[in-house]
This record gives structure tokens, sequence and C-alpha cells, in this order.
DNA sequence: CTGAAAGCGCTTACAG
DNA sequence: CTGAAAGCGCTTACAG
């Protein structure tokens, strides 16, 4: 009985005054715990609430007061456990500084992301965080974020056909040195033909780590062969079915870069079904540090980048961007660090070991 | 300079009709694409909201239509594949059925879900999806929740020291039938000593799991010994350290059913470093298909959920609930399916199997 | 310390 | 087909 009426409507602050015998903006100042309030009044009143089951509405006090308390995060793959990490920190933060996430998943369509965008526009977020779909455009998307609303991309540059000066932040990982600290340990076990392996040759990220990868073997004087670059698409699967590429021509690369984690797996297990050990004939890095990565056979030497860190960073930005005046846009690149496993030593799971792990 | 000006402040509709010359109300139709409105009229109103910029805040019209467009998504283990790819449908679902997902992420823990649930439930979400943290209560969540807010809950059962009628639906896998069908499989593989390996016995689908494996077991005559049954916290590498404990006893089982993927995987490393070998020496099935099931080596038989499309239907469940008035409580417990792979054959990645897998 | 009034950006009868 | 008015649930000066 009592049930039933109390869910015929929802309680308001208008409801509670009534109830208590003040005026509205009493019961206001009570919610917003302002000292003016007399404590007896005070307690009467957060009584009445408590017993009509008075739940605040943030969205009609928002409204009001011109604010708003979410965020946006639109991510592209939230089944890569590097995005759902990243997407658990964002979270964290948020929910920490009292902001709500507003999630949008894109599954990599562009298309999608634009429905997304759209859409979440329209619930007037605070700041926007985006890992941007493949092929997704800077002007589209920069179109429909508008001037109002700051915006942090992260992971990959925004580029579009024609030039952009980019008005967003943008949060990354140090790719490139990444790329050269993988390169670089698999020259100290003794390696001299490294290829690297799967990644898109449009993303940004994979540019940069060929870069890195590139200046690495420069600095030990060697120069890539053209069949040591070899695409993938970014999974498992599509890596593993590349495995071939590697040994079409000889004398074949001894060790592979390999664009992320993901790859790299794929990688492992093409080596193994063509009868090849790895880490022992054949040594492989990989990048993220999933938690795949420790527990593959073998465990995977990898760059690790605290994608729930980044999560918690990337929001920082985010309220940062949100409550300064659009002064200059930030860029930030946040370091990696390599983890050294037994996919590029011989059984030996310890940091920069000299061994030779190739053939 | 257009730039300065046009981020000063937020166009509203207001600003469209006075621009346009009409009444905001006649703006406003424009926005529903009624038919009242005069195509040229409508013309002019749509050009002037393009030039100016105009985006639709539907959180003020939502405010005005006692409507909400969001629906809130409480997850547990953002981290875990399996809830990443139910976020990822739920999303998707949600943003075809013209609504906004509110994430929260609680990882595992029922302080943060509470603090989490007070926070959503201040933004007004026409339904709340929650994968529950462990040793979360149903009356807390009950109560925090309230009877006006639509509860989907999945997954796990939500219960309470006190006893609970439940006034929210229920969305979960059938893990009686999975862990049956994972047993049974083992029994025709000719194993008769079959672990249940992994997870918490306070945890309902544990328990649940638990029982498919005893009636699997009873249906064959065999009389499970308690050393068969090992607990470990649901983590890969939790899991892999409580490997040992399989073999405490003679007769040792020469089989497990694993509580999930994760420690199956865990239980996979544990294995070899025992110098077993899975699939070959001992055969180990999981639960879910997460994506690295099919990659690890060797491959892993396991139950498949579809998360992605368990995530289609939770949303689907959440807004019938917000659609109908709260009628009777709906439970949902969704099919799984073995899939057969080499962790309980012998290099033989097909159904069914008759050909002994274990030693 | 409390009340009456205006307003956030929208929608919805109600007149015309 | 369009305009003037009231109101969603809250906050915020402004009086008293």
């Amino acid at each position: 009985m009592i049930q039933r009426i109390a869910s015929r409507r929802r309680v308001t602050l208008n409801d509670v005054a009534r109830a208590a015998r003040v005026s509205r903006a009493t019961v206001s100042l009570v919610l917003r715990e302002s000292p003016l309030v007399h404590p007896e009044t005070r307690a009467t009143v957060l009584e009445h609430m408590r017993r009509m089951g008075y739940v605040y509405n943030r969205v009609a006090a928002n409204l009001r007061r011109q604010h708003s308390s979410n965020v946006a995060l639109v991510i592209n793959d939230l089944a890569n456990p590097f995005f759902a990490e990243f997407a658990a920190g964002v979270d964290e933060a948020l929910g920490a500084a009292g902001y709500v996430t507003l999630l949008g998943s894109t599954s990599e369509s562009a298309e999608r992301q634009q429905a997304v965008l759209t859409s979440l526009m329209e619930h007037d977020p605070a700041a926007i965080i985006l890992s941007p779909a493949e092929g997704s455009d800077a002007l589209v998307v920069q179109r429909t974020v508008g001037a109002h609303t700051p915006l942090l991309v992260f992971n990959r540059e925004l580029s579009s056909r024609d030039p952009v000066t980019p008005t967003w932040d943008f949060l990354g990982l140090d790719n490139r040195r990444g790329a050269f600290l993988a390169t670089e340990h698999l020259l100290s076990l003794g390696h001299r033909r490294i290829a690297f392996f799967g990644g898109h040759g449009e993303s940004s990220s994979c540019r940069e780590r060929r870069v890195g990868h590139r200046e690495a073997l420069a600095a030990a004087g060697i120069t890539p062969e053209p069949h040591w670059i070899i695409e993938s698409a970014p999974t498992r699967l599509q890596a593993c079915a590349q495995t071939d590429a590697l040994f079409v021509r000889d004398p074949a690369p001894t060790a592979a870069v390999a664009y992320n984690d993901a790859v790299a797996l794929g990688l492992l297990l093409g080596l193994v079904q063509r009868g090849l050990r790895p880490g022992h004939d054949f040594s492989v890095t990989g990048f993220d540090d999933i938690p795949e990565a420790s527990a593959s056979m073998p465990p995977l030497t990898t760059l690790a980048s605290d994608p729930r860190g980044r999560g918690r960073q990337a929001a920082a930005l985010a309220l940062a961007g949100a409550q300064h005046p659009p002064a200059r846009t930030v860029r930030t690149i946040a370091p990696v660090t390599l983890v050294v496993r037994q996919s590029t030593g011989r059984h030996r799971p310890l940091r920069h070991t000299t061994r030779n792990g190739g053939r």
C-alpha cells in the first residue's frame, strides 16, 4: 500500500518543502549543506527527505546552474582489454571528481562514431574523451563537437584529408620510443634482421612505432629491408595468418617487433604452427602489456603503458579543459616501459639479458 | 574572431527563433519534424540552426517531458573481456533505441557500487542494468535504486542476509547446464575423476556451476571426492597458484571443469609449469569463451554465451521494464553452448570426439 | 535565518 | 499554420 503510493510519482524538492512546512529555497540550501539554515530546520528537512525517499535531481539542478556533470567517453574498441582498462580508469577518476561517464562505443566504425557523438552532444557533456575509430575524419569530428565542448583525443592522431589546425587536446603513448626500446632490446640479444610485424600504415600509432624501429636499427648501422615491414590487421587471427610473410625471402628475419600484443600473440601462434619455438628459434616483442601478455606461452616481452593510469590522466586532462577557458591545446605523451619476458629470452624472465635469444 | 563570438555562449532554441523571426514553439515543432509547420518556414528555421551551430539540448527537453533518455550500466569488472563485450552490446542496443549509456564501473567493490548507484540515480536513469560486485547486498541496492527505477540484475544473483523478495528483473547464464555439458564431455572422453576448479562458493554462478558438475557425475554413477572441489579467486594468477591443490591426494583427478576461462588459462599455465601437457596428460574446460580461449596453447574447450548478444538482450529487457508498468519480475536464463577445442582432445579441434583425452 | 520570484532550455495544450 | 503562457525540478539573488 505504502509501496503503491510511493511509486506513483517521483518525489520532488517541492514535496519535501511542503511536508516540512518550509520554502523550496530552504530545502535547496539544506541539500547543499549551507550553514545559513538552522540546525533544527535542517534536521527536520533531512528527516522528511529520508522518509519520503527523496532523490536529488541533478539534471534539473545542472540545467538551472548552467553546469554539466557528465563527460562523454567514446571508445573505438571496448572489447580490447587495453581500452577497457582505460575506460575503467576514466570512470574511476570522473566518479571521484563528481562526474558521471556517458559511454559510447563505436566498434571501430567512423559512421557509428558520428552517430554516437551527435547523440552525446545533445546530453550537454562538460567534455569529450575520444579514442577515434579508424578512418574518422578530424573535420567531421570538429564540426559535430563544436567549439564549446572541450575535446581530448586519446591514443590515435585525428587527421583529415584537408589540413586542420587542431582545436583539441591530445593524450598519446610514446610509440616511437617504445618501438625503439623493443628493437634495441632485440639488438642487444644479438639479432640483426629484425622485422616490424603487423598494423596498418594509415594508423598514426603504427607509423610512429615503425619510426622507432627504423631509428634503433639505424643507430646500430642496419638498413631495414623492405620485406621486413609486414602489414596486417591488428587482430590475433589476421596476424597469425600473416606469419608466413616473414619467411618468404632469404635471409629471413630472426626476430620481430610486433605492432601490439594482439598481433604478437597471433604471431606466437603462427610460429608454433610452423614448428618454430618462440623465444628460442625466433624472438617476438609486443606492445601494451595486456593481461594475456604475461600468461601467454612463452610470456611476452612487451611495452607497458598502464592503461588504467592513462584513463585517470585522460579524465584529469578533460576536466581541466572543461574548467579553464580554452587557452591553447595541450599535447601529452605518456611514457612506456619495456617489460622483458621469455618471448625474447631463453627462459630468462629478466630485464635486459644479453644472451642471444635468436638463432 | 567568429570563433570567439561563437564560443561565448551556447546557442539555444530561443536564439534560433529570434533569428528566424518565429516563435519558440515553431522551432520546437521543426525539431520534432511536425507536419504542422509550413515547409518554407521549416527550411528557413533549419538553415538558421545550421548556420548558428545549434545543438539540441535533450536534457532540458527531457526535464520538461518528464522523460529520461539514459540507462545506467554498472559493471563489476570492465577489464574482463566478457563484461567489456557485454557493455559494448548494451551500448549498441541502447544507442539504436535512442538512449545513452551512463557507465559506472565498480571494480568489484561493493562500496564503490553504492557510491556509483547513488550518483547515477541523481541523473534520473530510465532503467539500471547492474552486474553486481561481489558481496553487494540486495537490500542496500534496493534501497538506493528505489521503487521508481526498473532494475535489471545481470549475471549474478543479488542476495542479502535477510530474506528479500526481488523487485528486479534478472538475466543470467545457464550455469548449471553449462557445467553439466562440460563435465559430460569430459566423461565421454573417458575421464572418471573430474575436479571442479576455481571460483568462490559465495558466488551464485559458481554454486550453480558446481551443481551442474555434480549432477553430471551423478548421472554417470560417480560420487565426487571433497578434494576434487578447489576454491580460488577467479583470476588467472590465483588459479595458476592453486594448480598443485589438484594433486595433493592420490588418486588425483585427470581432468578439471574450471569455473571460467581466466581460471582455466591459469590452470593451463600451472600444468605446464608442473611439466604436464594440457589436453594430453590432463584435460581442462573453461567457461565464457573469451577471445583468448581460442588463442591459448592449447586452445580451450569452453562454453560460449555470446556476451555481446547478452548485452543487447539486457538493453532490451531494461527498456521493456522502463516502458511497462512494473507488472511482475522477469527471470531470463540465456543458453550456453559447448565449444570443443584441444584442451580436452588430442589435437582434434572437433565437436564431441570420443577419443580419450585424459591419461 | 526564510520566503517570493525569476529563470535554465525546452514542450505542450490552448487560442487565434 | 503560428504565438503567448505555463511548467518540468531545481538555484539564486533579493527582500525581510
